[in-house]
DNA sequence: CATATTTTTTTACAAATGTAAATTTGAAAG
DNA sequence: CTTTCAAATTTACATTTGTAAAAAAATATG
C-alpha cells in the first residue's frame, strides 16, 4: 500500500497527497485519467481521493452570496423596506410551474446559509431560532471557521414531528461556523405562567436569557396564522388560543410570539408561558436576519418588516415578488 | 465589494440566476440535466452558466493549503531550518520518472499561491520579486479579496525572453488579492553605479524603496549560479561578472544580489548598478516566503536558509528531500 | 501459520459532462 | 419591414466521470 516510497507513513502525508491531487484537478484542470497516469494508480482511486478531499474539507467549493443580494428585485426589497440587504433564491424558471415546497425550501436554505456567512462577523453573539425553515438552513449551511463566535438558542426546546430536536438547529449552525453553542435548557412552553416565571429565574436559564438581550445577530423565521401553523402543530399553542390571537389581529408568529400587521407584539396566551427571547431583544440586535419561504408567509413577513424587526431578509423569488408588489 | 450598482439592472439578475444555478449544482448536488429541466433550458446552457460562474468568481473552488504544511517532510524542513511553515508540492509518484520542469513548476506555483493566501493578512504590505518562478505563481494564484493590502514590486523592471513584463508579477498578484499595487518605475540594472544612485533618489522611486524597507511579507525566489542563470539571461549581469561572483563564493541570487553559502551578501558587480530591495530589508520583513523548484536550486536555497532570509518555504518534493538530507 | 475481516484498489459499465457546429434569437442598420 | 451581424441556445457526439461489484492488500484473529 505505501507506494509513497519515502519512509514514514504519517497521516499528514496522505493529506498532502490528497491536497496535491485536488490541486491538479481543480486548480490545474487536469483530467482524472491524466492524474491517475502521473501518480500511477487507477482513475477510480483518484475519484475516491477527490471525494475524500471534499468530504474532509480540504477542497472547498463556495458560491458567492453577494451576487444574490445584488439583483434588481433584492434592491427593490431593500429600498421599499429599508433593509440592509436582501437575498433572493430562485429555483426554477417562471412559467415552469410552481416549485414544490421542499424544492424551494432547500434552495432558500442554501442561500440563507450564505447570507449567514455574510452577516456574521468574528466575535459576534448570534441568536438562532428553530423551526422547519431554520432546520433546513442549519443542514444546508456550508462550513466556514469564524473566530470567537457564540451561537445561542433563542427559543426553548420542544419535541415536534416537523422538527425532531430543536436544539439541533443552533448546534448545527454553531458547528458549521466553528462557534461555541449555548443552548436554552428549558421547554419552549410550560403548563403555567408561574412555572415559566420560576424557570426564567433559574441561574442557567437566566444567564442564557441575558445573553439573548445582547445579540449582535438574530436569525429567525416567521410562521403564519393558518390553523396548521407550526406553533400549534408543535403543541406550543392550543388551536383555540391561536384563534383568539387571530381575532385580536395576529398576522405572524416570531419566536412563539404573535405579531399584528404593524409588527407589534400581541401578548395573548400562551405568551407568558413561553421561555424564549423577547421580540424587543431581537430588535436590539444590530443585524436581524429573517428567512422565509412560500407565498403563504407573505402577510407574516410583511408584519415583521413593518415592525422593524428585520434588517436582512432572505426569501424565495415568488415571495419576493409578492412583497414588492 | 462590487455591488452591481448601476442602471442596467439586468446584469445583477443574471448573476443571481448564475449564482442560484451554481448553488443547485455545487451545493445541492443536482445534476446538470436536473437543473436544465427545472429551469426549462437545455443542459448545455447550464454548462455555460456554470463555466461563467467559475470564470467570474461567483463560484470559487479552493484547496486548503494548510494540509500541505502538515506533512512529515514539511515538519522536517521546519525543524531543521527553524521555519515558521513549509509547503511541499508533489506532482507525481516516485518511480514514475522525473516530472518535467514545467510540470513541476506549475504544480509548485499552485501550492505557492495558497501559501501566499495563508501568509498574507489584512492590512499587510507585501513585497513581490519577479522571475520565472514568481511569474508562474502570479498566474496560478487563486482570487481572494483581502482588505487593505499593498503589493510592492521589489526589483526594478527588465525585458527578458523568459519574463516578458516584470511588473506583471506584482500587478497580477495584487489583482488576485484585490490589493493596490505599487510598481518600481526603474530598470533593474543601470549602466553605471552613479546613474543608479541618482535614480534611487528620484522621489517616486525613493518612496517605493522606502516602502520596501517596511514590508510585512516578502515573496521571492532564488536563482542558482549556473552560467545560464536568469540574472545573466535577462541581461542584468554580464557572464564575466557572474564568473567573478562565483569565484568569490556566490551560491545563490536573490533579488539580483549574490549570496554566499552562509547567506551573506556579496557586493560584486553589478550590485551597485541595481535598483531593487536590499537583502537586509527583506530580512526585516516579518514573513519571508521563498519559493523554489528544481534540484539545481538546492545549493541556492540552502544559502538562503543559512542566512536567515527565509521564514516560510515553498518547494517541490524532490527539492525538499534534498534539503532534509 | 492459516484464516477471517477489514480496508483499499481495480475493472467494467452506466451516467454525467464538455464541446463544436448548427440553429435560433435579438438587436442595430439600411 | 427586411437584412445583417453578434450573442445566446440547442443538438449531437466524444470524452470524462461516478459507481457498482470483484480482486487484492493489509490487518486482525484463532
Amino acid at each position: 500500500m505505501p507506494r509513497d516510497g519515502s519512509a514514514s507513513g504519517k497521516s499528514g502525508d496522505k493529506d498532502r497527497i490528497l491536497s496535491n491531487v485536488a490541486l491538479l484537478y481543480y486548480g490545474e484542470g487536469l483530467t482524472q485519467s491524466e492524474i491517475a497516469k502521473r501518480m500511477d494508480v487507477s482513475r477510480a482511486t483518484i475519484v475516491n481521493m477527490l471525494r475524500e478531499g471534499r468530504e474532509r474539507g480540504i477542497v472547498e467549493i463556495r458560491v458567492d452570496g453577494a451576487v444574490l443580494a445584488a439583483s434588481t428585485i433584492s434592491r427593490q426589497l431593500c429600498s421599499k423596506f429599508g433593509l440592509a440587504d436582501a437575498y433572493v433564491s430562485r429555483s426554477r424558471a417562471e412559467g415552469t410551474g410552481p416549485a414544490t415546497r421542499s424544492e424551494s425550501l432547500a434552495q432558500l436554505a442554501r442561500v440563507a446559509g450564505m447570507a449567514i456567512l455574510d452577516v456574521v462577523e468574528d466575535g459576534n453573539t448570534v441568536g438562532v431560532a428553530w423551526g422547519e425553515t431554520i432546520k433546513a438552513v442549519s443542514e444546508a449551511m456550508p462550513f466556514e471557521r469564524a473566530k470567537g463566535v457564540e451561537v445561542c438558542q433563542m427559543i426553548g426546546s420542544m419535541v415536534s414531528d416537523r422538527v425532531p430536536a430543536s436544539e439541533d438547529c443552533a448546534i448545527k449552525i454553531a458547528n458549521r461556523l466553528g462557534a461555541v453553542c449555548f443552548t436554552l435548557h428549558a421547554p419552549a412552553v410550560l403548563s403555567s405562567a408561574a412555572l415559566a416565571e420560576t424557570l426564567r429565574t433559574e441561574p442557567t436559564i437566566a444567564a442564557q436569557l441575558q445573553r439573548l438581550e445582547q445579540l449582535d445577530v438574530a436569525i429567525f423565521s416567521v410562521g403564519n396564522t393558518a390553523p396548521d401553523t407550526h406553533l400549534v402543530a408543535a403543541g406550543i399553542a392550543k388551536p383555540e388560543e391561536l384563534t383568539a390571537a387571530v381575532s385580536a389581529g395576529a398576522k405572524g408568529i416570531v419566536c412563539c410570539r404573535y405579531l399584528d400587521a404593524a409588527g407589534h407584539k400581541i401578548s395573548l396566551a400562551p405568551d407568558d408561558q413561553i421561555v424564549a427571547v423577547d421580540i424587543d431583544h431581537i430588535k436590539n440586535a444590530r443585524k436581524r436576519l429573517l428567512i422565509a419561504s412560500g407565498d403563504d408567509r407573505a402577510e407574516a413577513v410583511l408584519a415583521c418588516l413593518s415592525g422593524g424587526i428585520v434588517s436582512h431578509l432572505c426569501v424565495d423569488e415568488p415571495l419576493a415578488n409578492l412583497l414588492v408588489s
